[in-house]
DNA sequence: CCAGTGACGGCTA
DNA sequence: TTAGCCGCCACTG
């Protein structure tokens, strides 16, 4: 097995992950990383997430820094995509910032497990 | 090959 | 309590 392989394999696990958060949730990067055993490679999820911005199938919308701050949302095609995603799900944006983010936090750790 | 950057997170002052 | 620094890992220049 190439190293090469392995990233993809961490790569397409961040995907289903993020597939299987469901809508009017979110979660934060580091969560994902520590359920994906990458505990402290919070920035390698984030990449994930840029490389994944071809497969419009994955809702990187959900997913926020640690502190629901919408980061990402200059990536997205306008700056006010990821916002707008949110808020049509039902999650409450306020100034880039997810309302209720500690009501709404999806820990794929505890929810999957 | 070396240095800087980045969708982050945790620790220390 | 709030603000700032360092650490992880991969990519670009």
């Amino acid at each position: 097995m190439s190293q090469e392989n392995k990233k993809e394999n961490f790569f397409q696990n961040v995907y289903e992950v993020v597939k299987l958060i469901p809508e009017g949730r979110v979660t934060s990067y580091g969560a994902i990383a520590s359920y994906l055993g990458a505990k402290g490679s919070a920035r390698m999820v984030g990449w994930a997430l840029i490389a994944s911005h071809p497969m419009t199938q994955i809702p990187a919308h959900r997913v926020v820094n640690r502190v629901g701050m919408l980061t990402g949302s200059q990536h997205f095609d306008a700056p006010n995509a990821m916002q707008e995603r949110l808020e049509q799900e039902g999650v409450q944006v306020k100034d880039n910032q997810v309302v209720e983010f500690d009501k709404l936090f999806w820990d794929p750790g505890k929810e999957l497990l």
